[in-house]
Order: C-alpha cells, then structure tokens, then sequence
DNA sequence: AATATATGCAACCATATGGTTGCATATATT
DNA sequence: AATATATGCAACCATATGGTTGCATATATT
C-alpha cells in the first residue's frame, strides 16, 4: 500500500508544517520553507526529503534556488483511502443497525 | 497539531491493514486482528496499541476479548486537513493563473 | 475443578529516524 | 574577479520504533 507511505510523511509535525506552508503561503523554496522550522536547514532539507520520496512533493531546480510544489495527486490518493474506510464503516455500520431491528423483538 | 500523529499512526503498512480489515470485514477483535499479520500477536497488539494512542480506533473489553472499533471523528479530522490542503493549494494556482493572464502581451 | 482461550505486560534488541556539524559547490550579484 | 547566496552531501549520534520471547492472569468451557 503506497497510501502507507504518503501517510507516514505526512505523520511528523514539521513536515505536515511545511506541506502546510506550501498550500497557504507563497514561500515555494527549498531554502526559504527551512526558516522557522525550530531546526537546522539541513535537516529541514532532510525533512523535505521525505515529502520527495513519497511524492507529497516535487522539486525543481531553478537557478541556484530549488522550487517546491505540492502534488496534488499524491494527496488525493490518501483523501481517497480515508474516504473509503469512512464509507465501509458506514456501510458496516448500517447492516449491522437494520440487522438488529430485524431481529427486534418490540 | 494532531493530525501529524493521526497520519504517523495510519503511515505503517501493519496498522493500515489493520484499519482497513476493521473497516472492511467483520473481523473486530484484537486477538482475530492481530491473524495473518506476518507477525506475532504481541508485536500486532503493539501496532493497534499506536492506533489507539492517536485515537485511530478504541478499545472495549468485553467478557475475555476485547473489541476494536472505528473512530470516525478521527477518520474525518484527517480527511478534513488533506481536503483543506487540496483547496488552498488550488486557490493559489488560480490566483496565480489569473496573474499570468492578465500581464499576459496577447 | 481442571483446562482452554484471549489477552496483557515487561525486558530486550536491531534498525530507522530526526537531528546535528562541517565542508563543498554552482549560480547570482557587485 | 571577488563575494554572497542557495544549496547539497556525508558522517555522526541519541532516541524512537517495530519487532521478539517469556511469563502472568482473567474469563469461558468442559
């Protein structure tokens, strides 16, 4: 399951932090996104590492800075996986409801 | 924020499949949970334990087993974060779309 | 009462993870 | 040409994580 993945790297606060920034800031650099973030740039870069590796984000040389942007994709996938576990519970859930007032003895 | 644990919670491929089985079969005990996991009972009751800290699913004895279930407010919480991610993420592109259009030389 | 079942708890271990510091280097700016 | 800026890469380290085995115990079943 990819979706393990995607959800892994989004399960650390400074790197749902930093996807955070992405989606509601204009910062979209590698150096400018590692501000701020309580560690060093190196290890923000490390962090966003991670987002690369599981595709949470993409990055793109542009000059001497490296551009950052979400994909998008990656996050409807694991919106879709939550979404199906919500309506197979539900779904579970109803059997079950009409299952007992079957069986109700009133 | 919360939803970091809630994601490293669904971001190993043992507790996704353990959520995915309580959501998809009937299967709802720790003991037939921890089954065909491809490790052993205590290791799986560990994983469903990190589950239940981020409040992925709960707990409930009853007689000698113990039921799991679903925690759908939390489902819904990080389904929530991601399709906020998704809008604003879309906004600034269309912000930036409308920019480009309209310094656009045509 | 004896046995079987479902579970929990603790100690332990190898590896992954999240961070650091130090150094190198390509591209912009002056 | 010299300097500043934005970045990458590698080695290192402490702690967290994912697993194990061994043992204890409460509740059901016979």
């Amino acid at each position: 399951m990819r979706e393990a993945e995607i959800y892994k790297a989004l399960g650390d606060p400074i790197r749902l932090e930093i996807v955070h920034r992405l989606s509601a800031s204009s910062v979209s650099t590698v150096g400018e996104l590692s501000k701020n973030l309580g560690i060093s740039r190196q290890g923000a870069r490390k962090q966003i590492q991670v987002l690369v590796d599981a595709n949470v984000v993409h990055l793109e040389q542009q000059g001497r800075q490296t551009k950052v942007t979400l994909d998008t994709n990656t996050l409807q996938l694991a919106r879709a996986f939550i979404v199906k576990l919500e309506r197979k519970w539900d779904e579970r859930l109803e059997a079950l409801k009409e299952y007992v007032e079957s069986n109700d003895s009133r």
